[in-house]
DNA sequence: TGTAAATGTTCTAGTTGCTAGAGGTTCAAG
DNA sequence: CTTGAACCTCTAGCAACTAGAACATTTACA
């Protein structure tokens, strides 16, 4: 049996996160000690480990929360995890593509640097102006 | 004189964004009419391209601060303007180099998928297992 | 057995960068 | 002069945690 504390070092999640997840039912309420505190077995951990490896891959907590749904009835069919899946994918690409972008800017800025004071400096006039750039309206790589 | 509507047309930004940039200090209070709406000049569409360009990079608002108060005083050190630039470059090389491993997981996960039942699923079997991965502990891609 | 340190508990609020809604006012066109 | 679009303020919500206050329990060691 295992405490919250040692639960999260196995995991590599902070103890807070843990409880975060029981309070939105990712995890399962746990069993107490006579004083209350949470103890863990080997069935959460794997469960944990599941999320926070899910985590690390880029899906949202909700994409994991269907996938833990489908781990749990093995009838089902597999591919609505693999949609799942590309879906994160699709994501994941799409990212990248605009983080491509964004470096190649950014590295086109410095270089441009002359090293001067302000009024002539290259960064704050490429971020200045606005037209040079593929107006990517809802950008950012979130 | 622009209404709040006009710009955020002229530069791409939601009217309720513009208010919560003039909330938290990013924008400068502007003029009202007699009945209070907020009308722009040309000094606030540049500011105001100016800070979406910067988000569009990636720049998170403090460094968009920083960036525009350099720009407020044009006798300061480019070297400032340009050290932002290469931070925010290394962060975006960094998320860059963890897209790319998720990416490369995730494909092999559901290249293999059987198309079968859950049983038997790939992709939950890779999630489950923890330890193939690199576990890069304060992952994600954010 | 006593006690102190480490770890646990709940609760609330903050983070980032917005977005959405309620409920009301002003403005510009016809 | 009316209508309807666009404005106003205010509050709350999103993801996915993180941090802190104030207190309780557990564990290790003397």
């Amino acid at each position: 049996m295992l405490t919250i504390g040692s639960l999260g070092k196995k995991t590599g999640t902070k103890v807070q996160t843990i409880r975060y997840y029981e309070q939105i039912g990712l995890m399962p309420e746990p069993g107490r000690t006579e004083g209350g505190q949470r103890r863990y077995g080997d069935t959460e951990v794997d469960r944990l480990s599941f999320i926070r490896h899910s985590r690390q891959l880029g899906f949202p907590l909700e994409a994991i929360r269907e996938l833990l749904d489908l781990s749990d009835n093995p009838d089902r069919s597999c591919h609505e995890a693999d949609s799942i899946a590309r879906r994160q994918l699709k994501q994941v690409e799409l990212r990248m593509d605009r983080l491509k972008a964004l470096r190649t800017e950014l590295k086109r800025m410095i270089q441009e640097c002359s090293g001067g004071n302000t009024a002539d400096c290259k960064v704050l006039e490429v971020l200045r102006d606005h037209s040079e750039c593929l107006t990517d309206h809802d950008g950012i790589g979130a």
